[in-house]
DNA sequence: AAGAGGTACAACCGCCATATG
DNA sequence: TCATATGGCGGTTGTACCTCT
């Protein structure tokens, strides 16, 4: 959604009562939404001239946290400009059941997708679909107290229990501390859009002996994003290797590896085959 | 048709980490 | 070692737009 630029929120602009302290604070630096021209100037100038120093846009009264924030959030080519679809709201809350509000972390699993984004959509869409889901469940926990048998874990997560529902053909609950993932991270299953250089945790685990030509990357076209499943038995013992050492910050940065595992476990008689869709 | 309330989203704020002099 | 600048991140706010009554 494409909004008129406007100068009466956010800032100076706006609190300056009379014409001089307006153009003064014009002068000093802008604030509010981006004009097209300044998108334009932007834009020109990070092409031209990267993203080395943001404070540095020559013509633009505007700082370079805010120079950052528009590139980052809006200008980027490589942005998905369509609307999030069901399959990344499983993801987002799937990662952010696994991460926690890093929403950083989780736009980085999701190309094309920005942390701003991904925090909008789970401020007002999923928090408030758990938070009604939360209500039911407690309204009913009142009226049928549950029968839970011993060691048995009650669904925390109320959108966990929504996407159950959600999804009457989803695979069997795992530990309730690992991610539903629906196979893939990606739309389009078996992508392998991956990083040109590995990462050091890619390293290091490559480097521990399995799996490296499942994780092992391609080529990139940028963007950082590390992504690749080019299917097939990824090894199980890895990532129960990983949720031992309680690392799941290393374990969902290896690309592919947790997806397909999943994979292993929900559809262990097709498990490459299932990436794809 | 109009007002109220809700929703979506752009962008600011404050804090923190890192780099640089 | 310290001070300052800069960038990154999560939380939050404000407003245009939409839907409902």
């Amino acid at each position: 959604m494409v909004r008129k630029p406007i100068t009466s929120r956010h800032g100076e602009a706006a609190a300056a009562v009379n014409a001089g302290d307006m153009a003064a604070a014009e002068e000093r630096e802008r604030k509010g939404l981006w004009s097209p021209e300044e998108d334009e100037r932007l834009y020109t100038h990070i092409t031209r001239c990267g993203v080395s120093t943001w404070s540095s846009v020559i013509g633009l009264r505007r700082s370079g946290k805010s120079c950052r924030l528009r590139w980052m959030n809006y200008l980027r080519p490589d942005l998905k400009k369509e609307p999030i679809t069901d399959r990344e709201a499983e993801t987002i809350i799937s990662l952010q059941k696994l991460l926690g509000n890093r929403w950083s972390v989780i736009a980085a699993k999701m190309p094309g997708r920005t942390d701003n984004e991904i925090k909008n959509y789970w401020n007002s869409r999923i928090r408030k679909r758990q938070t009604a889901a939360a209500a039911v469940a407690e309204s009913r926990a009142k009226t049928e107290p549950p029968a839970l048998a011993a060691g048995d874990e009650p669904c925390a997560d109320a959108a966990a229990v929504e996407a159950t529902a959600a999804a009457p053909s989803s695979p069997p609950p795992i530990a309730a501390r690992l991610p539903v993932f629906a196979c893939q991270l990606l739309d389009g299953g078996a992508v392998a859009a991956t990083q040109s250089s590995p990462t050091a945790t890619e390293q290091l685990v490559n480097g521990a002996g399995s799996s490296e030509s499942e994780a092992s990357a391609g080529g990139n076209g940028g963007g950082g994003e590390d992504y690749s499943y080019s299917g097939g038995g990824v090894d199980g013992d890895m990532v129960r290797h990983l949720l031992a050492l309680d690392d799941l910050d290393l374990l969902i940065d290896v690309p592919g590896l947790l997806d397909s595992w999943e994979c292993e476990l929900y559809y262990p008689e097709d498990s490459s085959s299932s990436m794809s869709n």
